[in-house]
DNA sequence: CATTTTGACGCT
DNA sequence: AGCGTCAA
């Protein structure tokens, strides 16, 4: 299978937890879990075992494990906000190095001093940054291994969230001379059992890359983490989840072995078929296999918890379509296309969030406003411009789109966006806290119990983009990165593994199928899939898709101020079902 | 059951 | 531009 991808991906074991436990040197084997207020966001694996969950308040963890460990996350408190000078990244970077250099005697102070002692939320604002700045040393420390190990532009590097990212190493693995690679090392899981674990010396090297890079982590920060490795992403993010605590878990590139994978792996565990969308595809599976119900209790729920990523494949593509152009297949070509993964991809938008609790904080009328929110506003406000300077420093870029959102219920969100200050303007922090308290005074919903701010759009200011942590950081690293902006973002997008609507980055390059709804090939005549003919509204909606990739295209080479060729077009490729796996 | 504070992305 | 969905 040469012509296959191989994709890891990496995922700190809950990595909260394991920050404080760095950071206070919390002793391994103490439950340890990392609270927002009075329930848990972050537990260990010592707390997991003793039936520890997330959400869970300090009092019934006591009850299953009383020597558990509380910390609470860092706050911006009401009073003390803000000493640091807004856009001076390194007075904030030196603060996080020294919160995790600590001497014993100060991370015993501070371990005595922050555990169980938790602050009061209707003076202070939850605040991640304390995590953030680990994500920047890890991910930073992953970029020197690699450029060491499998050198630059060997690999391709996307952070997938603060704590996972994606590496594809099929470049390396195809272009290395390597003829015997060293054993595996560390808690390995082979999915569907060694049997499956072909003589595939690609996969085995990268295999190998994996364990070392998990060991180098280890070693050198003190941050353990889960792998996967797959053809894939959603492949990969799958067999992480086996490989936790502390493990990889490879999925082989057999066809055995994938058999496994599907139907072992439930559909609901699948990335992006949690929520609704996933349940309404069981829905129509369930009914496809002719069980109607009526269910009792949590019968349905159990029902569609048992379906099987191959149950979902063998439905007909019409079947899972009905509502929401679901459709089951494998990666195109050769098992091996789509969801690229996107070199660096640093953050798309910065956002600070406070929520309140009870009618007495709540905000019941527009003149509750100013007196109740304004000085929650005034932090938020001076937080969020601090983190787009930091950025723009760290980045070289500036937002286009300042949004405020504001709820008076979890389901109803309201949202009004304007213009961001300019990088250079004057009284940034004046303007967005302006149109933050006119946009809550002019609310149509009430009382306001959430409210929230962000900064989006993202255009650079220049060439050479930094992305996890500037160029004197503490890992080291100096190198400025070739990331270039919205060409890759633009180009490489295109997820079709198990189950995807047809993504909208495809308008323009392919012919869409009323029928089964796979975007066909440009100059196809009849579907690909069903064999249904193009037809004449076919054909209209093609050339207005053309009409519009270009139209957008045009705009974004304005924007951005920089001359933006066409760039290389991604091909629609064959499609390859669950079924295919499985002969006829 | 939902909790909070993030973040990405799709639809109209 | 505004709202909805999904995830951790």
């Amino acid at each position: 299978m040469p012509s296959s991808r191989l994709i890891a991906l990496l995922d700190l074991d809950c990595f909260y937890a394991q920050c404080e436990s760095v950071r206070l040197d919390i002793p391994s084997h103490l439950p340890v879990a990392v609270f927002q207020w009075s329930g848990a966001i972050a537990v260990n694996y010592p707390a997991r075992a003793a039936g520890i969950k997330r959400f869970m308040k300090l009092e019934d963890m006591k009850k299953v494990a009383s020597d558990i460990v509380a910390i609470h996350v860092e706050v911006e408190t009401l009073s003390s906000a803000f000493i640091e000078e807004a856009g001076d990244e390194d007075v904030r970077k030196s603060k996080y190095k020294k919160q995790y250099s600590l001497t014993c005697e100060e991370k015993a102070l501070a371990f005595s001093r922050e555990n169980g002692h938790f602050p009061s939320r209707t003076s202070a604002q939850a605040n991640i940054e304390r995590y953030r700045y680990v994500s920047g040393l890890i991910f930073s420390r992953l970029r020197i291994f690699l450029d060491e190990v499998v050198g630059q532009g060997g690999y391709k590097l996307e952070k997938a969230s603060i704590d996972e990212l994606y590496v594809d190493l099929t470049e390396y693995v195809n272009k290395s001379r390597e003829s015997t690679p060293p054993p595996l090392t560390g808690k390995v899981v082979i999915i569907g059992g060694d049997k499956n674990w072909t003589d595939d010396a690609q996969c085995l090297m990268a295999a190998n890359l994996v364990s070392r890079l998990r060991e180098d982590i280890k070693t050198t920060l003190g941050y353990t983490l889960s792998a996967g490795l797959a053809i894939n992403k959603t492949m990969a993010k799958l067999a992480a989840g086996r490989g936790k605590p502390d493990g990889l878990a490879v999925l082989p590139r057999s066809s055995e072995a994938m058999k496994v994978a599907l139907e072992t792996t439930s559909v609901l565990e699948v990335r992006g078929y949690g929520g609704k969308g996933g349940k309404i595809v069981c829905e129509n599976v369930l009914k496809f296999r002719g069980y109607n119900g009526p269910w009792e209790g949590d019968e349905y729920e159990e029902e569609c918890k048992k379906l099987s990523m191959k149950m979902c494949g063998d439905c007909p593509a019409d079947v899972l379509g009905s509502k929401h152009d679901w459709r089951l297949m494998n990666n195109g070509e050769e098992g091996e296309e789509v969801q690229h993964t996107k070199p660096g991809a640093p953050t798309k938008s910065i956002t600070t969030f406070k929520s309140f609790v009870g009618d007495k904080e709540s905000c019941h009328r527009k003149d509750d406003v100013k007196s109740k929110l304004g000085a929650w506003i005034e932090m938020m406000v001076k937080s969020l411009v601090r983190r787009v300077l930091d950025d723009s420093k760290r980045n070289n870029r500036w937002c286009k789109t300042l949004c405020v959102y504001f709820c008076n219920d979890v389901k109803a969100v309201k949202s009004k966006s304007t213009k961001f200050p300019g990088k250079s303007a004057q009284g940034k922090e004046e303007s967005v806290t302006k149109f933050f308290i006119k946009t809550l005074e002019e609310s149509t919903v009430w009382p306001i119990i959430r409210v929230g701010v962000s900064a989006d759009n993202f255009f650079p200011l220049g060439a050479g983009l930094g992305i996890f942590l500037s160029k004197e950081n503490e890992a080291g690293v100096t190198k400025p990165t070739d990331f270039k902006t919205t060409k890759v973002a633009k180009v490489v997008e295109k997820s079709t593994l198990f189950a995807t609507v047809p993504p909208k980055s495809l308008a323009g390059i392919c012919w869409n199928c009323k029928a089964c709804t796979y975007e066909n090939e440009a100059d196809a005549k009849v579907c690909e899939i069903c064999k249904t003919s193009r037809s004449v509204e076919d054909d209209e909606e093609y050339a207005k898709r053309l009409q519009k990739q270009f139209n957008d295209e045009e705009a974004e080479g304005v924007a951005i101020g920089v001359g933006v060729g066409v760039g290389e077009k991604r091909k629609a490729k064959k499609a390859k079902t669950v079924k295919d796996f499985f002969g006829s």
